[in-house]
Formats: structure tokens, sequence, C-alpha cells
DNA sequence: TCCTCCCTGTTC
DNA sequence: GAACAGGGAGGA
């Protein structure tokens, strides 16, 4: 399930291996991994692929369309190619005569900056994974990229106290909300909120500026770590090499319900909070 | 603001 | 053979 850090990996890793790449031609295996607004992926052939980003849990490839077999296309800026993983999506580049898996549901030519033929495929066993090729007025179009939240590596104390501001909603479905927050999903919520001492039901605008600005240090403190160690591996994640993270290893609640609180010593406690699977200890977190 | 559904492999 | 994993869309 990859987070911000997951999708921080992959981007790190991809981008050696795609960056000044040219696209050429494109497949979409199956329609529904295909974003609704996004241009046709045919239409990118011929553009390089100029940067690897990140934006939430939103990995990105920033083209440049200046040699685009598509003419209409070479005056765009901004064009982008969006993948989101959601759960079991992954990208990967491969040798020009690799078959598509049975989980491939993108595949793009690429021809490397020395003149090789590889290709890119997006792989995704649960088929919630999207593509989406965009330029800036198809993104401004998509509610999800217009409604994304500041990312949380960037927020000052007072701007995340002004985000829970008036939400009476629990801690952990703000945490989740991405209009709050861009990339924070089901383990760096409870990882942080489990760091922070406060409980995942609490509502947000009880917390007192101490406590927001302690939650905040502690997300911040938990994703940076957890890219540090390129990612949580929980089943499916692997990196654009195919590598696993490990912070998985030093978690403290996330997948450990019933097992001891590693500061107590007391039993973790297993809950639905926001519709999602939650752990958190009952003692240390209020 | 909260719930259900989408999707499929894994676990019980 | 059902429950579960879960991000986000869409509806109540």
């Amino acid at each position: 399930m990859p987070e911000l850090p997951e999708v921080e990996t992959v981007a790190r890793t991809l981008r050696p291996q795609v960056q000044d790449c040219r696209l050429g031609a494109a497949q979409v295996l199956r329609s529904s991994s295909l974003h609704p607004l996004s241009l046709p992926l045919e239409r990118l052939a011929g553009a390089r692929v100029a940067a690897v980003g990140r934006r939430g849990k939103l990995l990105l490839l920033d083209l440049d369309p200046s040699a685009a077999v598509d003419t209409a296309l070479r005056a765009a800026t901004g064009l982008r190619l969006a993948i989101h993983l959601r759960m079991t999506g992954r990208v990967r580049t491969v040798e020009a005569a690799c078959p598509p898996g049975p989980y491939t549901r993108c595949v793009f030519a690429l021809r490397t900056p020395a003149g090789e033929a590889r290709q890119l495929f997006f792989d995704d066993v649960r088929a919630f994974g999207l593509v989406l090729a965009a330029t800036p007025d198809i993104l401004a179009r998509w509610s999800f990229w217009r409604d994304l939240g500041p990312e949380p590596l960037d927020l000052k104390a007072a701007d995340f106290a002004a985000l829970l501001r008036g939400r009476g909603s629990a801690l952990k479905a703000v945490l989740l909300d991405q209009k709050v927050l861009a990339g924070v999903g089901n383990i760096y919520a409870d990882e942080s909120l489990f760091a922070a001492g406060l409980d995942p039901r609490r509502k947000a605008d009880t917390l007192r500026p101490a406590q927001s600005a302690r939650l905040l240090h502690c997300l911040q403190d938990v994703l940076l770590r957890s890219i540090a160690q390129r990612g949580s591996s929980i089943r499916d994640y692997r990196d654009a090499n195919g590598d696993v993270g490990a912070f998985q290893n030093s978690f403290a609640v996330y997948g450990r319900g019933g097992e001891a609180c590693v500061r107590c010593g007391r039993p973790l406690q297993k809950l639905r909070v926001a519709g999602r699977s939650t752990v958190c200890c009952p003692h240390c977190q209020r």
C-alpha cells in the first residue's frame, strides 16, 4: 500500500531508469486502469521524460513534448503522466522483448538516451491504480488533483493547527483525508498518532496547540524515517528496482493488534476508525 | 461527514 | 468459501 514514503522511493528509484528517455508506442491492457480524463497514451509518443517526482501519493513523470510525434502536442507546457499506485500498483522498466505479465495494465515503449529500446510497465494486481496523461487544464478538471492538500513535509506547526481547526471528526479521518494532507495513508496515520500519544478517535479540533505541533512533528519524523528506510513493504510494495523497503520492521502499532505496546507493555487494541482497521494503545494514546 | 463499493490474492 | 486488506468515488 504505497503511501508518501513508498511513492517517494519509487520516484527515486525510477528516475535513473527513465530520465531523458523518449516514450514510444503505448498500450493500455486494461481500460479501467486509464483515468477517464486522460489523453490517449499513444499521443505521448516522442515525448521525453524530463523529470520524475511525486505529489502526495501520485507519481509524476514530467514530459517534454517538443519532439512529440503528435505535432498538436508539441507546444504543450506542463504535460505530465500521473500514476496512482493505490494498493498494489508497481512500475518497472524491462528489456524491449519482455512480454507483459498477467497484471500488466499499461506498457510504454522507451528509448534510452543511449539509444537502447526498453519498456516501462505499470503492473497492478487489484487494478485500483490509475494512469493519467494530462495537460494542466486536464489536471485542473481532476477533482482529486485540484483538491489535494499540502505536502505534510512542507508544513509548519501554525499551518497544521489551522488545518485541524473546526474539524470535529476523528483525528485519524483527518490525517487520511487527502484534501487536508496529501500522502498519508493507514500506516503512517496509525504510527504518527501512536508516536504523538493521541487517540485516533479523538476529535481533531480538541487538540491544544502543543499537541497539534507534536502530532505534526511525529508525522514528519515517521515519514522521514520511512523514506530513509525506503518505505514499508507489507505484502506487495516494491520500488522501481523490485526491492522491498525496511520500515515495516520499525512499526510500533500498524499490524500489531494484540501485541504488547512498545512503550507500556499493555496489549495493543485493534479497532475500526474512519472505516479503516486501526491499532492503538488505549493507555498511551489519549 | 460517514458508509459502501470497487478489485483480487491471501488467510482463516 | 467468507473475511480481510484499503484509497478514493459517490451517495446517503
